[in-house]
DNA sequence: AAAGAGATGGTCT
DNA sequence: GACCATCTCTTTT
């Protein structure tokens, strides 16, 4: 089943800064966020949740953005029955929630979103992104807290 | 209605 | 032992 959402939501992580995870190196976990760019990397967090980001950097880099929130627009039977019991506007108004509706899993980890045959892939809908995103710290993280790298739209 | 506490487990230092 | 997101429950406004 089909299922798509707007991105409105997105953070940025690089190899010099302290709350990436590749900021001490690649290791069996962060390899996917060395390799080239355009590939998804799905990370575990808390042991339950998924995590997605979108590797930006030149091959070896180590540099990508974390897909935070996403507005739902196609498949919304199938993501409300994902997220079974939640209202409308918490269905992926989160980076774990954001893969549950979405069914992203550990198994996509890697796969290339600008390939028209992956399963998951990152396209351009028509709506052009934020002239006037709201610019913040980032949540969630303990260290390089005063980085302004969240990025959000308040007009999905 | 809003804010806070606690539980949950795999990956790394 | 630190780190991470979400859900449920409780407390305070």
């Amino acid at each position: 089943m089909l299922v798509a959402g707007r991105i409105v939501e997105t953070e940025a992580y690089t190899r010099t800064d302290p709350a990436s995870h590749s900021f001490t190196g690649p290791n069996a976990r962060n390899a996917v966020m060395f390799g080239p760019p355009g590939r998804l990397y799905v990370y575990l967090s808390y042991g339950i949740h998924c995590c997605a980001n979108v590797v930006t950097g030149a091959d070896g880099d180590g540099q990508a953005v974390l897909l935070r929130a996403i507005v739902p627009t196609v498949g919304l039977d199938t993501i409300r029955s994902r997220r079974r019991g939640r209202s409308d506007r918490d269905l992926a108004n989160g980076p774990g929630k954001l893969c549950e509706a979405l069914g992203i899993g550990l198994d996509d980890d890697g796969v290339d979103v600008c390939d028209r045959r992956s399963p998951i892939r990152v396209v351009d809908d028509g709506v052009g992104p934020p002239c006037d995103p709201i610019i913040g710290t980032r949540v969630g993280i303990t260290r390089g807290v005063d980085l302004p790298w969240r990025f959000r739209s308040d007009r999905p």
